[in-house]
DNA sequence: CGCATATTAAGGGAAGCGCT
DNA sequence: AGCGCTTCCCTTAATATGCG
């Protein structure tokens, strides 16, 4: 095997590993065979140890691949593997989690049910209190189950728990439900389902022109209570943070149907804003061969430098070592335009960083003129 | 061949964002 | 204030490599 992973680090991206969504009788038709060639090796005239192999899902295996359809770079994994071994202590419990997991997915398949990571963890922290401990390690081993199978988490019927919101000139309908406007839903917006299935099958109609992404729930509320849909036509769309899958599923079903839309981003002018964008952009690593799936061609609105004018001086505040850090890797980072990592290296020679909340210092309304005035004038990169 | 060093993987911890 | 979700960083352990 050792050559396979060498050799085939070299291939080009037509051999790179994605998860597949299945039906749940295919996963498990896949989980009985892992079962049966785990089992042949337990009863062999003599029985090895195994060694279970995974796509490895650290950064040192993503590869940068460009998208034929779109201009955007998206994260993909190469076909190295790691494993879990059953030789060592440490790595033995590992490799047990992954059989547990394994077992409580099927159950659920079986039972055609669905839960959230958080539901498995306490399922699993009763039935196996030895192997499981912590959230992260249900967590860490559902994406190696993910990677032994290569099938969506989502086929697992494991649930993502949502926490995004969408407002604005957008039309909703769930299957066998009334029809939703997403302007009449009030500051707090319509929630995202975390339940991708569903979301999968919502049909959406729309006159908006653009998409605007935001970081902060507290900008959307105000944006929403607002209506400023009603003076840009715009979908509004936040995560309420580093983005869930839900939310980057609802955005890539959004940029799938209305790809005419370009999609926009409000964030704060500090490095974790940026991170926040590109979680959206790219996808995240740690979710390993999920990660493209999600990708979408967000533009970056605000905040940018150009704008630091805007506001007043003492709104300005100095970056916390934690912003230097990921400042850095930013940087760092292979798939990050230039544009992008100027923006980070003058937070960095400035020292500082703005939130979006200091553009009230102009009024509660200013922040829909200044929305505004950048995208009339094509304002974003 | 034995030892010291470099590289790699896993675990724990912390942080930022928001909610209750 | 505590929790959930996500990410990133640091420490430790284990393996691979280099050198005399």
């Amino acid at each position: 095997m050792g050559d396979l992973c060498k050799s085939s680090i070299f291939f080009s991206d037509q051999h790179l590993c994605y998860a597949d969504i299945l039906p749940p009788s295919e996963v498990r038709a896949r989980i009985e065979v892992a079962v049966v060639n785990f089992l042949k090796i337990l009863s062999s005239p003599t029985p090895a140890i195994s060694d279970l192999p995974l796509i490895n899902r650290r950064s040192n295996n993503s590869r940068v691949s460009q998208g034929l359809l779109t201009d955007a770079s998206r994260i993909f994994l190469s076909h190295s593997f790691c494993t879990r071994s059953l030789m060592r202590e440490n790595t033995a419990k590992a490799f047990i989690r992954v059989w547990k997991v394994m077992e409580m997915c099927y159950q659920i398949l079986v039972q055609e049910k669905r839960v959230t990571q958080r539901e498995l963890f306490y399922k699993l922290l009763c039935t196996s209190p030895d192997y499981f401990t912590s959230q992260l390690q249900v967590n860490r081993t559902i994406q190696d189950v993910v990677a032994l199978l290569m099938c969506s988490r989502f086929s697992l019927g494991i649930m993502a728990s949502s926490r995004g919101a969408v407002a604005g000139r957008l039309l909703l309908q769930e299957p066998n439900q009334e029809v939703v406007d997403c302007c009449a839903c009030g500051s707090s917006g319509y929630a995202i389902s975390g339940n991708l299935n569903l979301l999968e099958k919502l049909v959406m109609k729309t006159d908006a022109r653009y998409i605007i992404v935001v970081e902060k729930h507290a900008i959307f509320q105000r944006l929403a209570e607002d209506c400023i849909f009603n003076q840009i036509p715009s979908i509004l769309i936040t995560a309420k943070g580093y983005p869930d899958i839900a939310t980057r599923f609802l955005l890539h079903q959004f940029s799938k149907a209305f790809p005419e839309l370009p999609i926009l981003g409000l964030f704060d002018w500090n490095p974790a804003g940026l991170a926040v964008l590109c979680t959206f952009k790219f996808g995240s690593i740690g979710m390993g061969l999920e990660a493209y799936r999600y990708a979408c061609n967000i533009k970056w609105l605000g905040l940018r430098r150009d704008d630091l004018h805007l506001m007043p001086e003492e709104s300005l505040v100095p970056l916390k070592p934690r912003d230097l850090q990921i400042a850095k890797s930013l940087v760092s980072s292979e798939i990050l335009q230039d544009n992008y990592k100027e923006e980070v290296a003058t937070m960095v020679e400035s020292g500082q960083r703005a939130e979006i909340e200091a553009l009230y210092f102009h009024g509660y309304n200013f922040l829909g003129k200044y929305i505004a005035n950048k995208i009339v004038q094509a304002n974003y990169i």
